[in-house]
DNA sequence: TTCATATTTCGATCATACGTGAAATATCTG
DNA sequence: CAGATATTTCACGTATGATCGAAATATGAA
């Protein structure tokens, strides 16, 4: 019965933490280069050129050389599905011990994926624009409302979308946030009305003040950090 | 770094051939024991007990204790998905002889998945029925019609079920069609009608002559075959 | 009860592969 | 060119885990 020995041997590839931290890395599209990859796993460089490699040639991962740097990426969307759909049946993330670093924290509140919001933020946001009924929530996507066309409109998002926008997981709160085109765009707004903007962390966000007030303002969203 | 723990552990449980070729034959959501298991994977009892161990303490697999006799299968159609997602990406394997491929292609015409139509046949049927707006398919599942609760009666099933019905895929049409209890039902009123009996091989169904012309006559379905 | 079947547990063997130090290769900088 | 950085290759210790023989447990049959 070799009829599943691709199956599991690519299964085998992920099953390993150090390269399944490594394809998490990659899960937003992003390339990192073989050192960022060693620093994020915390192995040795020789360790985690080993286990790039192997998901090279595994088909997980295609490479880049630029230089003397080689950037790594996820081969397909395709790759991150997988792990995405581990991650429906994995037991719950564990309970965040209270003393975390202040960078993971900041990671976690305010993420970009595939240039749309994630993390709390984004799922917080998301909740409240289909609680304001803005979007609907399906088994699968999230449909836009005639009043949320309208929203997006007043807010600054042109749009005449009426296809099932991607119903993303962040892996971190097992919890879902819009995707897609819309969530883009959405996200690019907020940038150029000053309510968020790019930190100084890779990938990560920063609220700014009129942020913090605008959230709790229109959308009921406190946030304590 | 382990919050990725939880999701390498699973894909390590996925990784080994044994264990993959045990979730793919309970792929179908058929309970097997482990002595049918230890057969398929041609491995000893000892260790095809020792990897249902291991599937059922990582949550993939349930058991249900039946005298001597364990069956085992999967805990949840999320299993099987990861499996699916994983097997995009899997270059897909050679067939072995032509024997297999002959046995193999029987198996794809017509299977009964958990006692209702799969296959070619219960996609196309699926299909024809959801044409017809007897049921109406959704994100994840499909709903019965009032045409289709009428046509239900004047068939021969008996239900008051208006719950959705849970969609199911293919693996190897990569199609979707009806399962639970109602198509349980169909299949067995199928059955009754002679419109199919069971086959010689395991799990397969074959098309009598007079199925064969009702199914093109009443749903336009053309068995070629 | 006695025997056969189904399944698991224990113990031992053996192969695979993760991780790292050392060294090699390649690229950039001054 | 010399030195620093990025990355890989090689060799090796170590550990994990897949497999199976032997034995134990539980159920069904005679």
């Amino acid at each position: 019965m070799n009829m599943y020995k691709n199956i599991a041997s690519i299964a085998a590839l992920i099953g390993d933490q150090t390269r399944t931290t490594i394809l998490a890395s990659l899960a937003d599209g992003k390339a990192l280069t073989a050192g960022e990859l060693s620093r994020i796993t915390k192995v040795s460089p020789q360790t985690a050129s080993s286990h790039l490699t192997k998901l090279v040639d595994g088909g997980l991962l295609t490479v880049q050389i630029q230089g003397r740097h080689r950037y790594y990426r996820l081969s397909s969307s395709s790759v991150a599905e997988i792990i995405e759909a581990i991650a429906k049946i994995a037991p719950p993330s564990p309970i965040r011990s209270l003393r975390e670093s202040e960078q993971a924290k900041r990671l976690r509140f305010a993420r970009t994926c595939y240039k749309h919001l994630a993390g709390e933020l984004g799922v917080a946001f998301t909740t409240a624009l289909v609680q304001k009924g803005y979007f609907q929530e399906g088994e699968e996507s999230y449909q836009l409302t005639p009043s949320g066309s309208q929203w997006l409109n007043e807010f600054g998002v042109k749009t005449n979308h009426t296809e099932p926008i991607p119903r993303h997981i962040d892996w971190t709160e097992r919890r879902h946030h819009i995707g897609g085109p819309i969530a883009v765009c959405i996200t690019r707004r907020l940038t150029e009305l000053e309510w968020i903007a790019e930190g100084e962390i890779r990938r990560s966000i920063v609220v700014s003040s009129l942020g913090r007030s605008m959230f709790e303002q229109e959308f009921q969203i406190k946030l304590w950090s």
